[in-house]
RNA sequence: GUGAGUGUAGCUCAGACGGUUAGAGUAUCUGGUUGUGGCCCAGAAGGUCGGGGGUUCGAAUCCCCUCACUCACCCCA
């Protein structure tokens, strides 16, 4: 019986991981131009650390943790709550007055994988602390939309407000009213919905529900006027910025400490998930975890969701990595040279290999030639001999001539 | 936690009215050149037909159980 991995949990290989490379690359490049700095944070905590932040009725928490019952610690299902504890635990206010942080890793959370959905899978999490200036929420939006743009990728943007703890309350027991009324024609799944969490009534799949609920009181109408007037500006400043966004007064998060703007960029290429971006505001988080009153928002990136998206569009040139030169060694003193010149070149700074199983030429330039290697030197008697050996450009097939001689053979492929 | 679907070579899949030795493509290896790659040709190797039980003279094929995976619901990146 073959040891397999655990379901929901995936080995990357090699020519995938050459596009989480890409991913992370153009991710840091873009995180760079905003002036955000990395941090790398442990993947288990405290598990109160969770049940506080995203809230102990979630069904991150409730149901999806790994936790070690008996140490109270778990695998983190985010990275946000992680983030805020290091900020909180360093101190990082007093560092600058707004912190700017970015971390990419694995999360974990025990649910039943499905397309674009593991047990264990990555995110780049992106936060900012210390402003609650709308003009931050529509930049990070910005960002956001730079990240997939120049990844190749296109999503729409939707936003939404989910007002404070002054006028949720309210408009909670509005839409409790509202739903109220006609609970006997909504589904099983909205019913129970209505109890533990009211608003994710109104982003029910089902069609009937979505007929019954579709003249249901908008939360951006009630909204104190600190909130609509936060979101009035971030609209504002995401026409400045010129970035094209729908308001969806439907849609709602999942974690509890969620407050005004939050957002998501879907893409209705990924099946059932469609969310590869979202996040939202988060005033009042690091006080809660026993930090000063710092307003914060972030953002999560689902990476294997970008992954899956740029495997679609088939913009995957997966070159693997090249090397510059493959030793062909003929006769096992061929094959004791080249072994010793091989370490030489490599300490040298050029990418090389050769075989070490005694193949015919054949089979080696075979080798090379899949190996990507621009250049074969071939060794056999005679070139020990002569202490000179032919080396064939790969490209333009010319061989030339060159001393068995690391030195020798560097210039030479750095003349072509 | 719930529902549906799929398990045959490393990978993608044929084969299903039960009937010789289970196939193809691709990848791998060898050869077609005493020592020269891509294309082409030939050959080799590669399988507990997911596992267990049953029906039968005979099961990849029919029945039951089980396991795994996939998709979807819930929820989320």
């Amino acid at each position: 019986m073959k040891v397999k991995a655990l379901n929901g949990f995936k080995d990357i290989l090699p020519d995938e991981v050459v596009l989480w490379r890409r991913i992370e690359s153009v991710a840091r490049s873009v995180l760079e131009r905003f002036h955000f700095q990395e941090i790398r944070l442990p993947v288990l905590e405290r598990t109160e650390l969770f049940a506080r932040s995203i809230g102990a009725g979630t069904d991150i928490v409730e149901k999806e943790m790994y936790t070690f019952v008996d140490r109270q610690e778990t695998l983190r299902p985010e990275a946000t709550a992680s983030l805020m504890r290091a900020y909180v635990e360093h101190s990082l206010h007093a560092v600058r007055p707004v912190q700017r942080l970015f971390t990419i890793g694995p999360m974990f959370r025990r649910e039943r994988p499905q397309k674009g959905r593991l047990r264990q899978f990555h995110q780049l999490s992106v936060e900012v602390v210390g402003s609650a200036s709308p003009r931050l929420d529509a930049e990070l939006l910005a960002m956001g939309a730079m990240l997939l743009e120049e990844l190749g990728l296109s999503a729409s943007l939707e936003i939404n407000s989910l007002g404070c703890p002054a006028c949720r309350p309210a408009y909670r027991a509005l839409l409790l009213d509202f739903i109220a009324e006609r609970l006997d024609r909504l589904c099983d799944d909205c019913s129970r919905r209505s109890i533990t969490n009211p608003l994710r009534v109104l982003d029910c799949k089902n069609p009937t529900c979505r007929a019954e609920v579709a003249d249901a009181p908008s939360i951006q109408q009630h909204l104190c006027p600190d909130c609509a007037d936060h979101l009035d500006r971030v609209r504002k400043a995401l026409e400045q910025l010129g970035i094209d966004y729908c308001l969806n007064k439907f849609m709602v998060r999942g974690l509890d400490y969620y407050v005004r703007t939050t957002f998501e960029f879907v893409s209705g290429e990924l099946g059932a998930q469609s969310a590869v971006c979202a996040g939202g505001r988060y005033d009042g988080l690091v006080e809660s975890l026993g930090g000063p009153a710092m307003p914060g928002i972030g953002f999560a990136v689902g990476l294997e969701r970008l992954v899956l998206l740029l495997q679609q569009h088939d913009t995957v040139s997966s070159s693997g990595p090249s090397i510059d030169l493959f030793l062909a060694a003929l006769g096992d003193a061929a094959g004791e040279r080249c072994f010793r010149l091989l370490h030489e070149i490599r300490r040298a700074g050029l990418r090389a290999d050769m075989d070490y199983g005694g193949r015919s030429l054949k089979s080696q330039m075979k080798q090379a030639d899949k190996a990507g290697a621009a250049h074969v030197l071939i060794v056999g008697e005679q070139e020990l001999a002569r202490g000179r050996a032919p080396m064939r450009n790969m490209m333009s097939r010319d061989q030339v001539d060159v001393a068995l001689d690391h030195d020798a053979i560097h210039s030479a492929i750095d003349r072509g």
